[in-house]
This record gives structure tokens, sequence and C-alpha cells, in this order.
DNA sequence: CGTCGTAGGTGCAACATACAGATAGCGGGT
DNA sequence: ACCCGCTATCTGTATGTTGCACCTACGACG
């Protein structure tokens, strides 16, 4: 039980972090923790870090981006990522999957208006 | 490792399938298997049935639709699904956070290409 | 009788996500 | 010197959602 965060409620698109990730990468090399913050440009507040540096770690082994390690001049270190060619192709297939996203949201929207047209007569 | 089904891809919102049926029983009480052919009518093929016809229980567990066993003339048995007044409720709900998905989805869009126009210059 | 179409269902494994920390460097305050 | 808070990265684990592969059962048709 438990009470989990919210009684299933639906959300976001799976696998969404990885082209938000991409976008923000093509908008220009970032490390983490910079990710971690514009996140919530992009409509997500409370991104877990861990799922985030897991995602970039993946990302980097599947090579659609490259990372490397910053020695900072004050703080800990920190690994700067910037995306690869193969990385901006991924990101243009996730796009086009997301506009497809929309259009099936977009169909089940007007369909769902037609039904809830015959509960609220026109007012 | 198992070749995983299809290249981590982008897909539908998580929790899709609720809004899905609520909305298809809210066009009209309706039994599991005429259910799941009228998935694709709302832009999803390959419905797993499994996972649909649980769907449906825990919704009726939840007290958003109300069954009953319906004696076949010919055929198995089959379950009515009658929507409640709670999923109406719920359904109503849900098309909300699908209406904030889409917003959502369109801001990443205009974020993607405002990036994209800068790699294509305008031809 | 075998097989097809209808109708509902279970079990399990893979995957995605959420939650909860651990570690570590640096700077500021006391 | 010590702790605290901020930056920064990372791990471990529980939980929830999905997909896959099956199984049962009824009636009709050849």
């Amino acid at each position: 039980m438990t009470a989990r965060r919210e009684e299933n409620a639906v959300g976001l698109p799976r696998n969404y972090l990885r082209p938000c990730l991409l976008l923000l990468l093509a908008e220009g090399t970032a490390h983490g923790y910079e990710l971690l913050e514009q996140m919530s440009t992009l409509g997500i507040d409370r991104v877990d870090p861990g799922g985030l540096y897991r995602c970039l770690r993946a990302m980097d082994e599947d090579g659609l981006v490259r990372s490397a390690w910053e020695p900072s001049t004050s703080g800990p270190a920190r690994r700067t990522y910037e995306l690869t060619d193969e990385g901006r192709q991924w990101l243009h297939v996730a796009a086009g999957s997301l506009a497809e996203v929309v259009r099936t949201l977009d169909r089940y929207h007007a369909r769902y208006a037609e039904i809830a047209e015959r509960h609220e007569p026109v007012r």
C-alpha cells in the first residue's frame, strides 16, 4: 500500500528522460548537476539524481554522448557530457516519436471531448 | 541481454491503458474482448490481452467500473463492464493529466525545433 | 474429431522508476 | 579544528508497469 507518490496517476511518456537530456545537451555541453537543474525548464521538477546519472552513463555506453572529467577550480570534479552525431540522430528520432505520441493523445482528447459534451450540455 | 524487444524507444504515457479503457467504456458498456479490439481505434495496436483484463479487474476493485457476467447464447460467457460515477470522474481527471502531458511535450517540441533549425539552415 | 474464433485468465521476467542513502571536495562560520 | 551546507557523482534496493508466453473453456464448422 504505502500510499505511494500518488494513486496511480497517468504521467509522462516512458523513457522520457533520455530525450530530455539529449535535447539539453544539443543546446550545449554540460555536466550532470547542471542538467539536473535545467530539467525543470522542460517541465519536470523533482528529477531523481540517481536516475539521471545512470541515464547519462547508459547513453555514454550507447555512444550517444561523450564524457570527459573536468578538473574543477573549486568544488568536486565534474564530468562534462557532449552530444555525439549518433546522439543527435537519436534525438531527431525521439522527437519524431514524441510528435507521434502527441498526435495519439490529441486523437484521444478529441474523442474524450465528444463524450464529455454529452454530459455537460452547451452552456 | 536477449536483444531487447526494441532499442529502448520512447513510448506512450505511463498507465495509458486505464484512461483508454475508461474512455471506451464511457462511450458505452462493453466486455473485455470488444475493448481489446477497439483499442486499435485509439492508436494502440498489439495490446496485451493479459494486461487488459488485469487492468479491468483492477478498475473494478477500485470502483471505477462495475462488472457483470453475461450468460452467452453462443460461445463462452462474457463479462460486461459499465462505467461508474467514480470512473467518470477519474476519466475526467485523467483527460486533464493527458492534456498536461501534451502541453509539456509541445514545449519540448518547440525547444527542439529551435535547435534543429540551427542544424538545418533555411532552405 | 480437429481446429478456428471468441472470451477470459495466470505466471513470470524484464524493465523503468522512486526512494534512500553514501562519498567527497570546497567554503564559510564559530 | 570542527561542523554545516552546497556542489557533484554514484550505488543499492524496492516497487510498479509492461510484455511475453502460456492455459482454460465454449460453440460452430468441416
